[in-house]
RNA sequence: GGACGAUUAGCUCAGUUGGUUAGAGCGCUACAUUGACACUGUAGAGGUCAGAAGUUCGAAUCUUCUAUCGUCCA
């Protein structure tokens, strides 16, 4: 990198580590560009715009997933602030209660030593003290993004104010009655001990085996009850076999007494609605600590519960089988059943096992006492709010999954077994009686004594993301209110993936309305699920997951940013290879020589940087006084523009990225550097020059600051090489440009033309094997005097990108014998090739171009003459047909006397 | 089983209210290395838009059905 910043030129080469280097997110978080302040939008009259980042696991590192979710929400609060907006973007880290007790453990684990060996005290020490040393690494590594996010407010979920805000919201639901503590079924995880919400439980195809076991019926010896399982190992905690009332083949046996094998206990036969009567043999064993439906049937029947597997997974019974683990003690029953001529018969079965997402076991349905949250009520707004349109999701499909959760919502199972997390603010006098409160003193109080115990149990990790929207400013329980709060509450744009649409954002709305009354976002962007090339999950253990990191070095961090995002469509998967980063950086290294190509230009037309400011900055690219070349970029950039952002109004960032780069390669680099090149080389005034020269800088700085939000290093570094700019100066704090319509809507047709031409002749000339050492003598007969004026001002313009010596056709003048002839849009053209040409390939050639002319010309004529077409097609589209129509006839006509020509 | 989404060139994808002889990038082929760029330029090959039926003057685009794949919920 150059000592010198202000340099008139670029180094030689793009060196994506250097300039990455430079403008790091350190520097700008260093002069504090990213910070927003509640004046501003309270005093100032600004308008905010806020992002809330999605607090990453503080156990995590980065992954892809983060890098395109970052980068979107990058993005959005970029361009948000470089158009007038008071932007925030709201940083933090979750604690991941489950995730992060298990990494301490199994750190401890290998010292030799188990969290009950250290006591809850000085377990939760070990945990801080790990979250210390390495809960920053994922925050570390979204700085090298380059994220721009007002990290003064960067904010812990278990940070205080985030957790008296969570004892805060529990207390407040309680006194409301929506929380409450019930003995219930809830998902058990073996491995965790530890209870699970619904929405942690991943439902998988598992083939198990269908047993069918055979009960006596204690009075009629010899007869029996068949019933169908695939948990033999819970027969022992049998309390009644039930059958359907409607169902004929059992109606005599319900209220006899039916024998329960191994266990011998008399359990009764009974009849209930629930069972399907298509299902096994029609007799269910109706087992209420291990199955949530039979739980509620026990209920019903006010029958006995009984329980066989311990809180480990492992098997409580009196029968033999205690300590065993609940799948050995399935293997081991099915013997047993079959040498007590139980067993009738075993199918393979197919079905769907609900596991632990954490720990990946089957998660053991268990009968305990647990902390729920009432969810029907909270449902009922947060359903109405995305029904009626106060929340967007992008895109909106996923409207379909929010309503459907929300219209069977279950009540939320809260509590944990668990020592890290936010522990839950109840304590239990010595009768048993709960008092729930802030403190232990003011529990205390309202208890009227002292011997209070405190509840064990930790609350889900989510109970405390829910409230994420108002914890990350300020919030910290049911009346609080703050300047922040009233700045930047409701926030703009969450981007999220759409794998957390219950667990997080459903809840982020039910808890903004609830506390705050007020949504807690306005529109929900829903990532993409990034895959390996194959479309496979990115996983640690397929070691299909790239290092972002890596990435990064390898190709840059912009070329990461932009490469993702072009690959990246709305609501689909992405499939990801490393290598496709190549464009992300093949197109910051043509940004970065086209770049250069212009600075050259400048240090050749203008003596220093110093007059090159003074007229840059007085530069007015009024159309009237530029040539036809410069209005066509003008007028490109301009509906580039316009596009761009209605892109952004319509979260359409992957065509953000696409206008940008087939703008800014297709027209900028190919066309209008070329035209400039041709320009300058035709010894124009110092001010004409200057003039083009400017406008190349202008529209290149424009172009920066719209491509800004998506590749922050490499145009900020560009940026400050166009005028000396304070060090402490960002691009980021400039404006975007608005497009105008009267720049975008220029006739610029003459230039198509031209283009059009060259590209005739390219075509020709590699056609027909023209060597590159050889400038073929081309020949020209406009359609019209206009034509011909345009032509006649861009023949430099021709010559050089055509690699030809263009001049017109004389007065009266023939198509020369020795060309190669071709027709735009009525301008004929001849490129003379004598000693090239072959005249049967020419004929060759003009009867192919004929032959296809002539089948589209048939099927206009067929389309134009059909009368539905004529009575229904809307005006301007019969229009646009029969022009096309003209010029296909009129081509046509000069290609048939070419070849008659050629033929004579 | 239910809901939603996808299916366009060898690969990855654009194609916004139906009016294109269907586009891009990568890959492929040919040519070109004396001034922005080989992380390049120029030209070219390559698709009956998953299949069927329908609506319409006109369908990649709308409707229905079928097939395959994916996601979520049972």
């Amino acid at each position: 990198m150059s000592d010198q910043p202000e340099a008139f030129n670029l180094e030689k080469t793009y060196n994506h580590h250097d300039v990455e280097e430079r403008w790091q997110s350190a520097r700008w978080e260093e002069f504090g560009l990213f910070h927003a302040e509640s004046s501003r939008v309270l005093d100032g009259g600004k308008q905010p715009y806020t992002v809330l980042m999605p607090p990453p696991n503080v156990t995590g590192s980065l992954t892809l997933g983060h890098v395109l979710n970052h980068t979107l929400q990058d993005i959005f609060i970029r361009y948000s602030r470089m158009t007038g907006h008071e932007a925030l973007w709201l940083p933090g880290t979750d604690h991941a209660g489950i995730a992060t007790q298990t990494v301490v453990e199994k750190k401890l684990k290998k010292e030799g030593v188990t969290r009950h060996d250290l006591g809850r005290k000085e377990f939760l020490g070990h945990v801080w003290q790990w979250r210390e040393e390495y809960g920053d690494l994922i925050l570390r590594q979204l700085r090298r993004i380059g994220i721009s996010c007002d990290w003064r407010r960067n904010l812990f979920t278990m940070d205080e104010g985030a957790s008296k805000a969570v004892i805060n919201a529990f207390i407040t639901l309680y006194r409301d009655g929506l929380i409450y503590r019930g003995r219930r079924i809830i998902n058990w995880c073996p491995v965790s001990q530890t209870a699970l919400s619904d929405e942690e439980v991943i439902m998988k195809p598992r083939r198990d085996k269908l047993v069918y076991v055979q009960y006596a019926l204690a009075n009629h010896p010899g007869r029996f009850i068949t019933i169908a399982t695939v948990r033999p190992e819970t027969i022992l905690a049998d309390v009644a076999i039930a059958v359907n009332p409607q169902d004929p083949r059992y109606q005599d046996l319900v209220g006899e007494l039916a024998i329960v094998p191994v266990a011998g206990r008399y359990i009764p036969v009974i009849a209930d609605d629930y069972v399907d009567i298509e299902f096994g043999t029609g007799a269910l064993k109706i087992t209420p600590a291990h199955d949530p439906n039979d739980y509620a049937v026990a209920l019903r029947h006010n029958l006995p519960i009984l329980s066989v597997v311990g809180k480990d997974g492992r098997m409580t019974d009196e029968f033999g089988y205690g300590g065993m683990d609940r799948f050995a003690a399935r293997e081991k029953i099915l013997l047993d059943l079959e040498e007590l001529g139980n067993l009738v018969r075993v199918e393979e079965y197919e079905h769907n096992v609900g596991y632990s997402e954490r720990a990946d076991v089957v998660v053991e349905p268990y009968l305990s006492e647990q902390w729920f949250v009432k969810m029907k009520p909270l449902a009922e707004d947060a359903l109405r709010v995305v029904n009626e349109g106060e929340i967007h999701f992008h895109p909106p499909h996923w409207i379909n999954t929010y309503r459907h959760w929300m219209e069977n919502i279950q009540d939320w199972c809260i509590s944990r077994q668990l020592w890290w997390g936010h522990r839950i603010p109840a304590w239990y006098d010595p009768d048993g009686k709960v008092w729930v409160a802030s403190t232990y003193e003011e529990a205390c109080h309202l208890a009227g004594t002292d011997k209070l115990v405190q509840d064990d149990d930790v609350l889900d990790t989510w109970f405390s993301s829910w409230l994420w929207p108002l914890t990350t400013l300020g919030w910290t329980g049911e009346k609080s209110e703050n300047l922040d709060l009233a700045a930047f509450y409701p926030t703009n744009t969450l981007v999220t993936g759409p794998d957390i649409i219950f667990f997080w954002v459903a809840r982020m709305i039910m808890a903004g309305l609830y506390f705050k009354g007020d949504v807690p976002f306005r529109d929900v962007y829903f990532t993409s699920i990034i895959r390996d090339m194959k479309g496979r999950k990115l996983s640690k253990s397929l070691g299909n997951s790239p290092d972002p990191i890596k990435v990064m070095d390898t190709y840059g961090t912009d070329a990461l940013r932009f490469t993702i995002i072009y690959i990246a469509p709305l609501g689909q998967d992405v499939l990801f290879g490393e290598e496709k980063c190549e464009l992300g950086r093949n197109f910051a290294t043509k940004i970065w020589n086209a770049t250069r190509l212009v600075f050259m230009q400048r240090e050749k037309y203008f003596i220093d940087q110093e007059e090159f400011s003074a007229i840059y900055q007085q530069f007015d690219p009024r159309p009237e006084s530029l040539d036809l070349a410069s209005r066509w970029l003008l007028a490109g950039y301009h509906t580039m523009l316009e596009r761009y952002h209605a892109a952004f109004s319509q979260f359409r960032v992957n065509d953000i990225v696409r206008l940008l780069y087939d703008f800014f390669w297709g027209d900028y680099c190919d066309w209008y550097l070329e035209a400039l090149k041709v320009t300058l080389s035709g010894e124009p005034s110092r001010v004409e020059a200057q003039r083009v020269v400017c406008l190349a800088v202008s529209v290149l700085e424009g172009t920066l600051k719209a491509l800004h939000p998506v590749m922050p290093f490499i145009t900020d570094e560009i940026w400050h090489h166009i005028l000396p700019r304070s060090e402490r100066a960002s691009i980021a704090l400039s404006a975007i440009p608005s497009s105008d319509s009267a720049l975008s809507a220029l006739d610029v047709r003459g230039f198509i033309l031209i283009q059009k031409l060259v590209a005739e002749v390219r075509s020709l000339r590699s056609l027909f094997g023209v060597a590159h050492n050889i400038e073929a003598a081309l020949l020209l007969r406009p359609a019209t005097e206009g034509d011909r004026l345009v032509i006649e001002a861009h023949l430099p313009f021709l010559a050089a990108l055509g690699h030809c010596k263009p001049e017109f056709i004389g007065e009266g003048g023939e198509r020369p014998r020795h060309a190669a002839g071709s027709v735009v849009e009525g301008n004929e053209l001849f490129l003379l090739l004598e000693g090239l040409i072959s005249f049967e390939k020419e004929q060759a050639r003009l009867q192919k171009e004929i032959g296809n002319i002539s089948s589209y010309v048939a099927s206009l004529k067929k389309k134009l003459s059909n009368a539905g077409f004529a009575d229904h097609a809307p005006k301007d589209v019969i229009e646009k047909e029969e022009e096309k129509l003209r010029e296909a006839e009129g081509n046509l006509v000069k290609l048939n006397s070419n070849l008659a020509i050629l033929k004579e």
